[in-house]
DNA sequence: CGGCATTTATTTTTT
DNA sequence: ATAAATGCCG
């Protein structure tokens, strides 16, 4: 593929001829590669377009083409084009394909990255509009919480009854919607009324931290574009050609965002699939990708519907799925491929019985079987809709000694140990970080607690400065324990010593290019490496962890190093410190092969040729949550969700489900999720579950399946009598104890044989009195105490 | 102030 | 089940 897009660039140049190019005539072999849905997105570079794309039908390569096009055509010079995606790994991969097709022209986009980033290129010429310093800091959520705590203790406000999150999340859904404090209604304030007034002070005191939070970067740009039409007007001329990827997961703020700079030319390119809008959670508003027509007026759209990643059964099960769906632009994908195997579905007893049948699925896969190729464990995945279902796959996977990786977890730069030795650095760097400062006080532990720091904090404010000078002025006054002051005397002094070790280190870089590497060894100069190194040692904080016995502890000091040496990537503290803000991702490259599990959100953009898709079950998935928060269209999503999960897969997609699931401590018996019944049936091979018949799982059709001669004709399979029976079969299994398949009487409830008061043994919990019964769950009170809901297949009678 | 017991809340997540 | 957060006591 490199090698191909290699030649392509030489071809731009030696196609041609000179006669051509003095004419203005451009070669363009890339657009062969293209299909004429592609083609037509890529040359439509004139006025609005929306480019549809459905999951795996080359949309990245699109959009890439496109780019060079535009360069190509001399419509625009590369720092006329502006390239906005969500995440920094879509912004490189954007980069290194743009750069792979024309033969690497340097750094040759500056305007492509994420919203984010973009912003603060934009935000830090224009700061003090907006009352910041072109050097303000980022925060992160948890400064953000550490600043509303503050705010609320100040109030005396309950923490309990009102939780800082709960306004964290309230302030972040606000400026989602690009509401200002003033500009929030009348009737969406919330926090006991009182958002709106929090929102206010929390802003101003970002203001006097000179920082600004990830939704600020966007806010305030948009409030300088909005109220400075000059500085607009230099933008709007700037960017002539505006490509947005997933347009379909923009918020309000986004969206004003590109409106405001996409005015005047008029050239923008959204991209977007809204079949694969999950983000609505977090302010991603649908309605913006379905309202693009009637925004850009006579815009064009182009739909992206050959699929060149998934069989065709994969492709009708995900397609039969999100047909469920209302409010769709709409969409059919097909696939010029015949080959491959239907979608297969299995059912399960509980969850840890789904972890082993798909570790030795997979397994399977591994030797190769079937007729199948050997698959490698990096082409294996499975997809989950909350991260608490990963447990079982790992408790598993560890004790089979299968090589897993679970993608999303916590990420590097979140680490506790991370952000405690990032906090020495910006105080270090920037004395006047009082969030920093509050946060290592007192790690490692210095006997500064909570009576201290709220000493310094008033003593601060009431003296108008920072933290850190606070606790100088509290010094010399006195007023703390001697064995408080002390210590922080010595951390102060820390810091003034760390600080002097950065600006010289500073100095004598800015002098080495003016006076040649004579002067590099006499220089006092300390690598700011080393001062990193120093500032950590001479704190404490790398003893803390030596010292720390717990068995993390030898993993943060691995992860303490590693960051020491990220370090050696930049040219000092700072440039490390403004650019870790902005990207809390951890590449891990790991050369073994492992199989994959993550959530179905952080599934997107990804695919793999064998897909696992466990806990299909009504309430885990569609989460139950999701349905009583957001009704009708927090199923929707769900389903998108689901559409998602599957259209990751290229060759095997296995959809699962439990009967029986531990959830928080708590066993759950659930029913299959309604999207099974939305499958297509033709398009779906139903699995034995092992040792329903005896038999290990095999793709020969379940004995009562055949009992229905025109199953597959039947588009609605899943609604009739022997599917039903089967689910009820399934679980009636599971309930009954004996085992037996023909002992199995359709409509026994085993909870018919228990009645109120009746005397019971359960196996874990021990004798209890029946107090209750709810389908096949019985309320218990037990004699140890307590009342418990448990699946009646779990107890007996004590009398038996 | 620090360590241990008790209580409590648990979707999805990028920047 | 479990982790994190709070409360209580030395």
């Amino acid at each position: 593929m490199k090698n191909r897009d290699e030649n392509q660039a030489i071809q731009i140049e030696s196609n041609t001829t000179l006669s051509q190019r003095a004419m203005g005539v451009r070669q363009t072999p890339y657009l062969e590669d293209l299909n004429s849905a592609q083609r037509s997105a890529v040359e439509t570079l004139n006025g609005p377009v929306l480019m549809l794309a459905g999951a795996g039908t080359g949309k990245t390569k699109a959009l890439t083409t496109r780019i060079v096009h535009l360069m190509n055509m001399n419509q625009a010079w590369p720092n006329e084009i502006l390239a906005v995606t969500f995440t920094n790994k879509a912004a490189r991969e954007m980069k290194s394909r743009v750069g792979a097709m024309l033969g690497n022209v340097g750094d040759g986009l500056p305007w492509l990255g994420t919203f984010h980033s973009l912003c603060v290129k934009i935000l830090r010429r224009h700061s003090e509009i907006v009352g910041l310093k072109s050097n303000f800091t980022i925060l992160d959520t948890d400064d953000q919480l550490r600043l509303l705590k503050q705010l609320l203790r100040a109030e005396n406000i309950d923490e309990k009854r009102w939780p800082p999150r709960l306004l964290l999340g309230l302030i972040d859904t606000w400026k989602n919607r690009a509401w200002s404090p003033n500009h929030v209604p009348s009737g969406e304030d919330g926090f006991n009324g009182r958002g709106v007034e929090f929102y206010t002070q929390y802003q101003s005191r970002l203001k006097a931290l000179n920082a600004a939070d990830f939704g600020d970067l966007l806010l305030h740009v948009v409030n300088i574009f909005q109220n400075n039409a000059d500085i607009l007007e230099k933008y709007q001329n700037g960017f002539k050609y505006i490509l947005v990827d997933e347009y379909q997961d923009t918020n309000v703020a986004q969206y004003m965002w590109l409106r405001l700079l996409a005015a005047k030319h008029r050239n923008i390119c959204c991209v977007g699939d809204d079949d694969q809008s999950i983000y609505g959670w977090r302010g991603a508003e649908v309605g913006n990708i379905l309202r693009f027509e009637r925004d850009f007026e006579g815009a064009k759209v182009v739909r992206l519907e050959q699929n060149y990643r998934s069989t065709p059964d994969i492709l009708a099960a995900a397609s039969g799925i999100i047909a469920g769906n209302k409010d769709r632009l709409g969409k059919t994908l097909w696939t010029a491929r015949k080959d491959g195997e239907k979608v297969r579905l299995i059912g399960h007893w509980d969850g840890e019985e789904e972890a082993r049948w798909v570790g030795e699925d997979l397994e399977s896969y591994q030797r190769g079987t079937r007729g199948l190729p050997a698959f490698g464990l990096d082409s294996m995945a499975i997809l989950v809709r909350a991260s608490h279902q990963m447990r079982s796959f790992e408790d598993r996977f560890l004790s089979i000694g299968l090589p897993y990786r679970v993608i999303g977890g916590p990420r590097f730069y979140e680490r506790m140990e991370i952000r405690d030795a990032m906090a020495y650095f910006r105080v270090a760097v920037s004395p006047d970080d009082g969030l920093a400062f509050e946060r290592i006080v007192n790690t490692p532990k210095r006997g500064i607690g909570e009576k201290a720091q709220q000493l310094i904090n008033t003593t601060a404010r009431d003296h108008g400065v920072s933290m850190l000078e606070g606790a100088r002025i509290l010094l010399n006054e006195g007023g703390l324990s001697s064995k408080a002051s002390n210590s922080l005397r010595k951390l102060i002094d820390g810091f003034d010593r760390w600080k002097n070790l950065i600006s010289n280190s500073n100095l004598a870089n800015n002098t080495r290019s003016e006076i040649l590497e004579t002067l590099d060894n006499f220089s006092d100069k300390t690598s700011h490496v080393e001062i990193a190194q120093t500032i950590l040692e001479e704190s404490g904080y790398t003893d803390f962890w030596q010292n720390d016995k717990t068995p993390e502890a030898a993993g943060r000091l691995e992860n303490l190093k590693e960051l020491v040496k990220a370090l050696e990537g930049f040219e000092n503290i700072q440039g490390f410190l403004e650019h870790v803000s902005l990207i809390m991702e951890n590449d891990v490259s790991d050369s073994t092969e492992k199989v994959s599990i993550m959530t179905l959100h952080g599934a997107k953009g990804l695919e793999f040729p064998i897909v696992f898709l466990p806990g299909w079950e009504d309430g885990l998935f569609p989460s139950q949550r999701s349905m009583d928060e957001s009704g009708q269209k927090g199923l929707e999503e769900e389903r998108r969700l689901a559409y998602v999960g599957i259209t990751r897969s290229e060759a095997v997609c296995t959809i699962s489900f439990a009967a029986n699931r531990r959830v928080y401590g708590q066993w759950q018996s659930s029913m299959p999720s309604r999207f099974i019944d939305e499958l297509p049936a033709d398009n779906i091979e139903v699995l034995t579950p092992p040792g329903l018949y005896g038999g290990n799982s095999s793709r020969q059709d379940i004995e009562f399946e055949s009992d229905l001669p025109e199953r597959a004709a039947k588009a609605d399979a899943y609604n009739s009598p022997g599917w039903k029976r089967m689910q009820i079969r399934t679980s009636q299994r599971f309930l009954d104890s004996s085992e037996t398949p023909q002992a199995v009487i359709i409509d026994a409830k085993v909870t018919e044989k228990y009645s109120i008061s009746d005397r019971v043994m359960h196996t874990k919990l021990g004798e209890g009195t029946v107090i209750g019964i709810e389908g096949n769950k019985l309320s218990i009170v037990f004699d140890s105490g307590g009342a418990k809901k448990v699946i009646a297949s779990f107890v007996s009678h004590l009398n038996d």
